[in-house]
DNA sequence: CACGCTTATATTTTT
DNA sequence: TATAAGCGTG
């Protein structure tokens, strides 16, 4: 039944027997099919779908994949399959198998920024908050931590290659290290690397191992050159030597955009000598782009410094030259991305067949503005900061306690609520209600009511008691029901709290509205966090999805999306590349690598733009402007045969341009790496 | 010690 | 933009 719709090479790699596979796949060349099929002929092939492991970049991924899979087979048990991201797919198993590591099944997640305000509690107790030098913020803090662990390096390297500035601090890091792992162990949470890092003690650990390798018959890795030396580890302990070690992995080095997360290449490169006897299959042919496309993302990625064995190439002969249009400023830009839009639905081309690209969020601010004045409808993947809201982490806080009473930074947000009551206080009742430490019930002796509270706190503290106890009450209350009751409490809160309450609120309705199709307040804080709402119409629910819409996204979001027409904006030396990215050469093909992603998008249209006039919108009233250049990447003549390049309708001075730049094993192994 | 005010600062990408 | 740190007041 495959036969008809692969190629030899995608045949080759979908029924491949046993044994590990590396699947080198260009952009467009049929890879989520060829996996998907891979996942049907398995299947077909008697494995039961609850017996595979697919590991993807997004839940969202991985649900196309096995839809996909069903489809082919005609099976609705495909829908078994253990599918999703590293992160998630450790959260089921260490609930599953953790006690075995000393994890209680009900441990809670700390997103990234959840771990930051954990850091900076250590950093104020440590004392490093005070000192008259400055010390590195919690961000940073965190995004150390998270490198030391997910690259395997020690922390003198790290600071040393990626921190520089950071070095003299070494010390003072490494004791907050220290007790984070202790504040963390504690307290029963887990952050996005302890899930990894316990995920491979798990199946690294003699008594569990053989036992959690064994769940599985085959693994399938998505976008494997995004994975970093902790997820290769991982797949390396879930495939021991003693078993047919069935592992495939599908990946592409020259979509490898995922370095800032310490994801290498070299995992990639070295899989044929970690997995000997691997099988590699390569795809080469494009079906999705037009050769004028193809023509020119080809030039963009040969002229990186580092080599990629493999050339796509396509049998379409149609098509147009892709556009380069030097705009005067944001404005014009976001007109003339207006103006191509509508005149490709004109011809027939529904809204969401064409999508925008850009390199950062804000990117698309301005053209969010004439969007909407405009009356164009649109969702926007990545750069959502919903979970990142003030009020929507007091909300999320409060369920926290509830289901984890020694949540620390869970209860020094609460705790904060209540009028009267700031960090001092917090911090006395926290030590008061035994927050830290394992003994004891926090929410208990909060509910009893026979705390000392702060002086003039009364009321407000007697307010948060209600509301708790309201939801502790009843153990059968659904998280929807309970953010219900919590939503009467907080209303008022926010407003004394926060300017502009009005949309804050608004935004609780969508928390709660998230909540429903949930039956455990476990569930939906852990697949919150792991798996958070990727766009604005994951929020706006299901009626907006009606309605036909623009697609705007950060490339990283766009990974593994195709669309009929992709303008990709700001194409600018400073934005891509990012002039935040411009520290070594390897970054530097990062970025090249990125502006290859977003050309490989497009299947019949390409519109690349950049505004020459670029206000800085971060000062306010700022009149400084800068004169922007085309992306160094599109600069070079090898590139430029392949475009259609419109001129500006007004030069620019000559001499006003310039570019703008500008556990136990655990812990033992973090001690090791802290040094 | 909370809270409201001012000022500095740093802004990428995501699980 | 918006958050964090610094400072004065109650």
């Amino acid at each position: 039944m495959f036969e008809e719709e692969l190629n030899p090479a995608q045949l080759a790699a979908a029924t491949h027997g046993e044994g590990p596979l590396l699947i080198v796949a260009g952009a467009g060349t049929g890879k989520t099919t060829t996996l998907a099929a891979r996942v049907a002929v398995l299947v077909e092939r008697g494995v039961r779908p609850e017996r595979i492991l697919l590991v993807t970049f997004s839940r969202r991924a991985a649900r196309e994949m096995v839809t996909r899979a069903e489809a082919m087979t005609g099976r609705r048990d495909a829908g078994r399959v253990w599918g999703g991201t590293f992160h998630a797919l450790a959260n089921r198993l260490l609930r599953l198998h953790g006690r075995a590591l000393g994890l209680s099944p009900t441990f809670t997640v700390l997103d990234q920024p959840d771990g930051a305000d954990v850091l900076n509690l250590l950093r104020e107790e440590l004392g490093f908050a005070t000192r008259e030098r400055r010390f590195p913020r919690k961000e940073t803090l965190a995004a150390i931590h998270s490198r030391v662990v997910n690259a395997g390096t020690k922390l003198d390297e790290v600071l040393e290659r990626h921190y520089p500035w950071c070095v003299e601090d070494a010390d003072g890091i490494r004791a907050i290290f220290r007790a984070y792992i202790e504040r963390k162990r504690e307290q029963q949470t887990l952050d996005y690397d302890d899930l990894l890092l316990f995920w491979k003690a798990l199946a690294c650990s003699p008594h569990t191992g053989p036992q959690v390798a064994a769940m599985f018959d085959h693994i399938l890795v998505d976008e494997y050159q995004d994975t970093n030396a902790l997820q290769a580890d991982i797949l390396e302990a879930m495939r021991p030597e003693s078993t047919p070690r069935n592992l495939t992995v599908v990946g592409d080095d020259a979509q490898a955009i995922y370095g800032f997360r310490a994801a290498t290449v070299r995992n990639i490169l070295a899989f044929p000598e970690r997995f000997p006897g691997a099988h590699v299959v390569k795809l080469e042919r494009n079906y999705r782009s037009s050769a004028p496309i193809l023509s020119l993302s080809n030039a963009v990625i040969a002229l990186s410094a580092q080599r990629h064995e493999k050339t796509l190439w396509t049998e379409r002969t149609d098509g147009e030259l892709p556009v380069l249009r030097a705009c005067l400023d944001e404005p014009d830009q976001a007109d003339a991305v207006c103006r191509s839009v509508l005149e490709h639905r004109e011809h027939g081309i529904a809204l969401h067949e064409q999508a925008v690209l850009f390199r950062a969020a804000h990117h698309s601010d301005v053209l969010e503005v004439e969007l909407l004045r405009r009356n164009i409808p649109f969702v926007k993947y990545g750069g959502l900061k919903f979970l990142e809201a003030a009020h929507v982490k007091d909300a999320l806080a409060l369920l926290r306690v509830l289901e984890n009473p020694h949540d620390e930074v869970a209860w020094f947000r609460v705790l904060q609520l209540p009028a009267g009551v700031g960090p001092q206080g917090a911090r006395r009742l926290m030590d008061v209600l035994g927050v830290r430490g394992s003994a004891g019930d926090p929410l208990a002796s909060l509910l009893d009511g026979a705390v000392p509270v702060p002086r003039g706190a009364g009321e407000g503290v007697r307010a948060l008691r209600s509301a708790l106890a309201g939801c502790a009450d009843e153990e059968v209350l659904r998280p929807s029901a309970q953010l219900e009751r919590l939503r009467t409490y907080l209303e008022p809160v926010i407003e004394r709290k926060y300017e502009a309450p009005g949309p804050r609120i608004a935004d609780l309705e969508q928390l709660a509205l998230l909540a429903r199709g949930y039956e455990s307040r476990g569930r939906f804080l852990a697949e919150l966090t792991l798996d958070p709402p990727a766009s604005t119409s994951d929020l706006a629910g299901p009626p907006a999805l009606d309605e036909d819409h623009l697609i705007l996204s950060t490339i990283h979001s766009a990974k593994g999306l195709e669309w009929d027409v992709v303008h990709v904006i700001h194409a600018s030396d400073g934005c891509i590349p990012s002039d935040m990215a411009l520290r070594d050469d390897e970054e530097l093909e990062e970025e090249r690598r990125l502006l290859y992603v977003a050309l490989t998008r497009a299947r019949h249209s390409l519109h690349l733009s950049f505004p020459q006039r670029y206000y800085r919108r971060q000062k306010p009233r700022d009149d400084v402007h800068m004169y922007a250049l085309v992306s160094r990447f599109l600069e070079p003549e090898a590139v430029r045969e392949h475009l259609r390049v419109e001129a500006p309708r007004v030069d620019v001075r000559e001499d006003a341009a310039v570019a703008v730049d500008g556990t136990a094993d655990v812990d033992a192994y973090l001690a090791d790496l802290f040094g």
